[in-house]
DNA sequence: CTCCATATTGGTAATGATTTCCATTAACAA
DNA sequence: TTGTTAATGGAAATCATTACCAATATGGAG
């Protein structure tokens, strides 16, 4: 944790120094949260979790900051089916890198792999291209993931 | 929708037999709801589009009726980030087949697709087997969405 | 065709995640 | 150090979805 603590505290100034915003202790608290762990969070995980450096950080706080954090495109919002979202730093932040989720429907278990990601790479390339000329859409982003029974729910 | 109607009636008899379910009025007038449009529909939407035909429906029920429907295949639900479910009948029971979803992140808007399904298939072929075989997984099912800004959005 | 067991319904009240409001506090440029 | 203004945090409000439960309707058996 501590480590990743000095790695966010370094960009977290120059990002947010050109987009206006100012350096608060729970904003960073909730990039070390979510840069020490391999796990996907929800925001009262993430709460929870930032309570434990800054006893008094509220949970609007932390939902007012995920937001904002999700919309310069540091966090990730993710919804797996379970009627919260899960956050996870964005892959240039994160030492997982680009990757993407093997997701139970039953258990909701998330299985993030980097897998064949030279497959996708020549997949997508083609297909971005088609699609955004198309239907005249300026594509950013993809999702791509994979929905099935993990090895423990298919035992039962 | 007369002529969806006739369809639908067709296979729910079908597919509810064998499933032990009855078919009731709401179930009827779900599918219906949804074999005739072409939009992504939330559960209030649905509920309604059914209560024009029928007056007393409950919202309970609408919700009840779109779970079953989900859970036995013919019914499949989507979230697009807008805080509510969108509800679509699965790709063997629709007109339009097999398809997926580009997204405008601003809007929601959501628009379907159905090209490149060839490239598609030759990627995931590939890439299905070897994450079932390392990640012990019984994969059923694959999300590929597009994410990005709308003709209108970028405008503004 | 009628009856019965029970699946299904629909209204209301709960739930639970996320937002809104607003008075107080803290960042940081000058 | 100070002033401007972004940011905070607690409580209350929202909103989609669920749980409960008494009343009703379905479809097979007789």
């Amino acid at each position: 944790m501590s480590k990743a603590h000095l790695k966010t505290s370094r960009w977290m100034h120059g990002k947010f120094k050109c987009c206006g915003y100012r350096m608060t202790k729970p904003r960073e608290a909730i990039l070390d949260v979510l840069a020490g762990t391999q796990k996907h969070l929800s925001a009262e995980d993430i709460y929870l979790a930032v309570l434990k450096f800054y006893p008094n950080t509220g949970l609007t706080t932390v939902y007012r900051n995920l937001e904002m954090f999700v919309n310069i495109g540091m966090i990730v919002k993710f919804d797996f089916g379970e009627g919260r979202s899960k956050y996870e730093l964005a892959d240039q932040y994160s030492e997982k890198g680009h990757h993407h989720h093997l997701v139970c429907k039953t258990c909701y278990k998330v299985i993030d792999y980097s897998d064949f990601m030279k497959d996708e790479i020549h997949f997508l390339r083609s297909i971005e291209n088609g699609l955004s000329q198309k239907y005249n859409f300026r594509i950013t982003d993809h999702l791509i993931r994979f929905l099935g029974i993990c090895e423990k729910c298919g035992k039962k």
